[in-house]
DNA sequence: GACATGACCCGCG
DNA sequence: CCGCGGGCCATGT
């Protein structure tokens, strides 16, 4: 197993995820297109790859049904309630069905 | 170079 | 409302 430098794609995605500001979410629609990337799931596997960890706000990304989606590798379990106070730390709070609020949504 | 996988999205029934 | 199938892009084997 040999590390490898992260790829161009890569980088662009942690640019843009980067950018998002605290208290803020986004989408991977939103962000894919932003990197003018035409999927969406090519992101999440940047993302899930993030070597970054905090640098890169990882837990800001969001699916576009605004629900959480994913967090270190998993769609479901514990790592998705940790990310979900993360949020709520940082000013992000889930409605009743579990999504964002719009206004937490960052627009680029 | 081909095959398989994935933190996704959209349309249809 | 829920489930199923197809699509799109990048990565790893």
């Amino acid at each position: 197993m040999k590390s490898r430098e992260p790829t161009e794609f890569e980088q662009r995605v942690y640019a843009a995820t980067r950018r998002i500001p605290k208290g803020c979410v986004t989408t991977y629609k939103k962000l894919a297109r932003e990197i003018g990337c035409g999927s969406n799931q090519a992101v999440g596997q940047a993302l899930k790859r993030n070597p970054f960890a905090p640098e890169v706000p990882c837990h800001r990304v969001v699916k576009t049904d605004r629900t959480l989606g994913g967090f270190h590798g998993q769609t479901q379990g514990k790592e998705i309630t940790r990310k979900t106070r993360m949020l709520r730390e940082e000013g992000v709070v889930l409605d009743g069905a579990g999504r964002v609020p719009t206004e937490h949504v960052f627009a680029y």
